[in-house]
DNA sequence: ATTATCTATAGATCTATAGATAATGC
DNA sequence: ATTATCTATAGATCTATAGATAATGC
């Protein structure tokens, strides 16, 4: 009676067993945030020991900044600059739902306000997203520019997959996506000309 | 020896520590979110005993929501949808550094990523701020048009004041404030013909 | 006597570690 | 024998409360 047919999941293989637990932090971080995820929920995610966690990664902080090069890697991959602002749009706004399916970009969306996280993410951010970001304007100011765009998909981001606003939680991907590219390309384009107000 | 000149800080009147809690709190979210403030740390900067905050305000959660509601009528009143924009910005993007001299913006800016807070703050933006932008526009997704502004200032806040990361957080209030006008003049502005493309 | 304040602590976390046990490879 | 895993727990928080003490107003 009650016998139970379990897997002989016990394997003996820290490859997989750090692996396990890095896609569980990936997807605990971005569903609630460094503060808010503990390092049980993690290892219990990974159906992994908890000690384990800090044999592989030292720490929780260490877990997350692991966390975030993969999740960024992984989103910047091989991806000419022109098409970056669609292509982070269509991951951030694409409909999410099914659990783990949350965007990268939602981890680092859920930590700003830990210092520790923070830190992490200035290096993260400065090292990839912008440095591509600003290659699409030529103006002095390009990096600015850049910062404000992606300062913009975080803002988006926010408000729509973790604070869940009305309407712009439930809006349609695409209708967002157009606002926003026409208004980033007027952000980004040249306009030394101090002030763009055609009168005439 | 050593007789302490200690001025008789110690008054009976709770509607001043009522006050000097909020006010703290308020400084103190503003600077490190909901997660990384303790209750003990707020009565502490109210120089006010810490059961005494259990006793006005109940819980944390709900201390919390008044500063939010204190601190977003602030903001508001009396600014017509017109200013709305660059009096967000402008409180948002001017030097900070003094301590204290969090916008009140910062608060909610910390305190996303904690779902508690973040009923609060859907409820209240919901309420007011959104409501007010999309007046500043005639289409049909006026609402949409004033949430994706919003969801700037948010993101924008957020880069520059919490993250901290550069060249976003030591620019000029004034040169961003001008790249976002722009933007936002576009995203506001009527747009039915699709788009808005003046080719010839 | 009433209202405000303070002391002390219960009870519930959570990260991290030390040391025992179990599974693999030679 | 070595490497991976598990048990048990130390130690440090943090919110919230119960009950005592002190200051005010009548």
């Amino acid at each position: 009676m009650g016998e139970e047919p379990e897997v002989p999941r016990r394997r003996h293989d820290s490859a997989a067993t750090r692996a396990a637990l890095l896609q569980a932090a990936s997807e605990l971080f971005a569903e609630r945030g460094f503060d808010q995820t503990t390092v049980r929920d993690v290892a219990a995610h990974a159906e992994v020991n908890q000690a384990l966690l800090f044999r592989y990664f030292g720490s929780k902080q260490e877990l997350f900044a692991e966390v975030l090069n993969r999740d960024s890697r992984q989103l910047l991959e091989g991806a000419p600059a022109e098409e970056l602002p669609g292509r982070i749009l269509k991951g951030l706004l694409s409909d999410r739902g099914d659990p783990g399916g949350e965007h990268p970009f939602t981890a680092m969306l859920r930590s700003f306000s830990d210092e520790r996280a923070a830190r992490v993410l200035r290096e993260e951010l400065g090292g990839s997203y912008v440095e591509r970001l600003a290659e699409l304007s030529d103006s002095d100011d390009a990096m600015l520019r850049a910062d404000l765009v992606l300062a913009w998909f975080f803002g988006v981001g926010m408000v729509r997959s973790v604070l869940r606003k009305q309407p712009l939680a439930d809006a349609p991907a695409d209708a967002l996506s157009e606002h926003m590219m026409r208004a980033i390309s007027v952000l980004l384009e040249r306009s030394d000309s101090s002030t763009p107000e055609e009168d005439s």
